[in-house]
DNA sequence: CCTTTTATGGAATGTTCAGTCAATTAATGG
DNA sequence: CCATTAATTGACTGAACATTCCATAAAAGG
């Protein structure tokens, strides 16, 4: 029919995403993005929408994807133990191996508008309430199998998992390395007794 | 001598705190600033010097002042246990009762920043530092006296707990209420064994 | 090969930004 | 009461911002 597109959206999006998830909406300007992306201006906005557009896209690709691999690690072993284990050590593997300390989407889109935008807490809220559900549900897979403490609240500590996943990503950020972040994790496992 | 200021320097770094901590340093202008500190704009520039000598002011003074507390807090009883959870609750507590659920100035700073920023760095590392080593003396304190588990990592231990103080503002800044940071809390207290 | 459809590149839009300048106001010391 | 010093106010600067317009380029179908 016309002219086909010269760039590969996805492959533009995900430079957008590590645009996005170094510098935050406010601190990424359009020229930032256009030369990360690779693509001309009009581009941009003929494929993306505006910048916040792009921006709700990025979140959501990232976050879809992020916790794809959370709970692919997470339900990856039949112990329940190791299957935790391995998510949380996964998330810290990624958050520090990603050239030069790439943060967290998510956890950037929480502190920069925190419940204030609706669209973006609309993001936020599916995926954290859909990691929390899986952890819930493997604690209570835990705790019938005896494998877990039988006086554990499995609410809470879904709850607490999460935290760790974010107090985890904060520690990357600020400079922490990967043996810092394994003993976090080695703490925090304790926890499920 | 000459004509004294007309407003109370401390209150205004106040107010220029809680616009940095709710916005961020790049979702902030200084029409945003004057309006919140409820000065004029000459008399921005010639009390704290530009924009970013304003910032670094209000985080140093916030970090300072939020270290402070978690201190005292952590050493006010002499049950190690209780000083920790006093510590992290008293977190909690001021992370949701805060007006509209006010972000924590330090964790923007180093979602915004990371290790990107040197002079913002050195605030978050020498906070960060402090708090750490607090935490690692009461927990040896903990260790010595039997309160806490004699096999515990003190150093990863403490590592943990400012991970789970990171994980407690992320929260709350996603909208968890109290009841749900209390829960963390509890679960997070059971890793010291 | 020509028309249609779409992608691209560059110039231009008006707005907002951080920071400065100059005039005015007000307090104190002599 | 006047001179000095400093605080305030409002207008102003050039640069950067997000977004749009327009002209050009290129692919595919008839």
């Amino acid at each position: 029919m016309a002219r086909p597109r010269e760039f590969d959206r996805d492959t533009a999006l995900q430079r957008a995403i590590d645009t996005f998830a170094m510098h935050g909406f406010e601190g990424t300007s359009t020229p930032m993005l256009l030369d990360a992306m690779k693509i001309g201006r009009q581009s941009l906005y003929d494929t993306f929408g505006d910048k916040r557009s792009l921006y709700l896209e990025a979140l959501r690709t990232y976050s879809n994807d992020s916790v794809g691999m959370t709970l692919s690690a997470m339900f990856a072993s039949t112990s329940v133990r190791e299957g935790i284990e391995q998510a949380l050590l996964g998330f810290a593997k990624n958050a520090t191996s990603v050239t030069t300390a790439r943060a967290c989407l998510g956890i950037h889109a929480i502190t920069e508008f925190g419940t204030f935008a609706s669209d973006v807490k609309a993001v936020t809220d599916e995926i954290a309430g859909r990691t929390v559900l899986a952890f819930e549900s493997r604690i209570r897979e835990g705790i019938a199998r005896g494998e877990l403490a039988a006086d554990l609240d499995a609410a809470a500590t879904a709850q607490f998992l999460l935290a760790t996943l974010s107090g985890l990503k904060i520690a990357a950020r600020a400079g922490a390395d990967l043996s810092t972040l394994e003993g976090i994790v080695g703490i925090a496992m304790r926890a499920l007794g």
